[in-house]
DNA sequence: CCTATAAATTTTAGGCTTAAAGTATTTTTT
DNA sequence: AAAAAATACTTTAAGCCTAAAATTTATAGG
């Protein structure tokens, strides 16, 4: 049997006993790996086929949705990445001749991005693969797995979402 | 109705007509930005409150589990980074003075790397921090979604390690 | 012993990433 | 209109990360 200590009263009882949290930890640390394994193979085959990095792939994922084009602070909120980084992205993406940058019609202080004529045909060819890949990579798992995985990790992002706005320290 | 084009023989009629794999693509990107959210939270977290960064704690998770100390090598395995990364992260925490550096007894070539006083002192206090932040996270699911997802984020990574060995052009 | 090969690590060059500070432009306030 | 605040972006400094080349030490074959 279980050794359960003294008895405590009832304000301290549930941070005097928590209850462990190895298992949230544990899916924690199995989705980082999951993530990490897949997107590193992605990462290979971007460079090895393609000779490109995931972010510029993604970068030019988004204006592919967007053929009117996107200003640079567009691109950072949609990639979840700093501006700063977005410049950097950007310049190197200009060099490469597969996207274009103009000055905003209105704002001065703006800039738009789109893809030029190559961009957009490279751009197509790298997500046909790409698609290719990942389902290549999520093979064995059922119509019905995909689902229920879609639905879990929905969950999980809304619950860590409402725990930095609620959260022990922010 | 769909023209469905010429008739094709057996051998081709899976890559010349492939399904669309969207949902794939749609789980791969979900994943992707639940484990973003997430790490960004910890990342900013760890910061704020311990002054660290994920990778240092990570490879610190590693040494605390290991008393007698890892290679250099054995943590590039286990971090699943690469070697020169290691290098790195090991000289930042070695100056912050949470971790010492020895020659390996046998071989020249090696170094042990193990936690020091101060280095598993403070190790601790992060982990039980990030255990709760990490509980915090996924509050919101049940044991029995958790053991869920554990079970498909398994599948999923087999998956994804059959399909590089296997894969269309590795 | 000597040479070739292998293994452990470091170095190098380059890209990605952030936070914070800086610049230019626009909008709002007074 | 002038001053203040906000917005869009760039720059800077530092860390993380990789692949490939280089260095040092160990091991194996002759």
């Amino acid at each position: 049997m279980e050794d359960i200590g003294p008895p405590l009263d009832a304000e301290t009882k549930v941070t005097e006993r928590p209850h462990d949290h190895k298992d949230e930890l544990r899916l924690w640390l199995r989705l980082f790996t999951t993530k990490t394994v897949i997107e590193s193979e992605i990462r290979r085959r971007l460079r090895d086929r393609f000779d490109t990095t995931l972010p510029r792939f993604d970068l030019m994922a988004q204006l592919d949705k967007s053929p009117s084009g996107m200003t640079l602070g567009e691109l950072s909120q949609r990639l979840m990445v700093s501006n700063g980084n977005i410049t950097g992205l950007v310049d190197r993406l200009v060099v490469q001749g597969l996207v274009d940058r103009r000055a905003a019609p209105n704002d001065r202080r703006s800039q738009l991005v789109t893809l030029t004529a190559e961009g957009r045909r490279t751009f197509r060819a790298m997500a046909s693969a790409h698609e290719d890949w990942v389902a290549d990579i999520f093979a064995d798992l059922s119509a019905a797995e995909l689902e229920t995985l879609m639905r879990l990790l929905a969950k999980a992002k809304a619950s860590a979402h409402k725990s930095m706005n609620t959260g022990t320290d922010k």
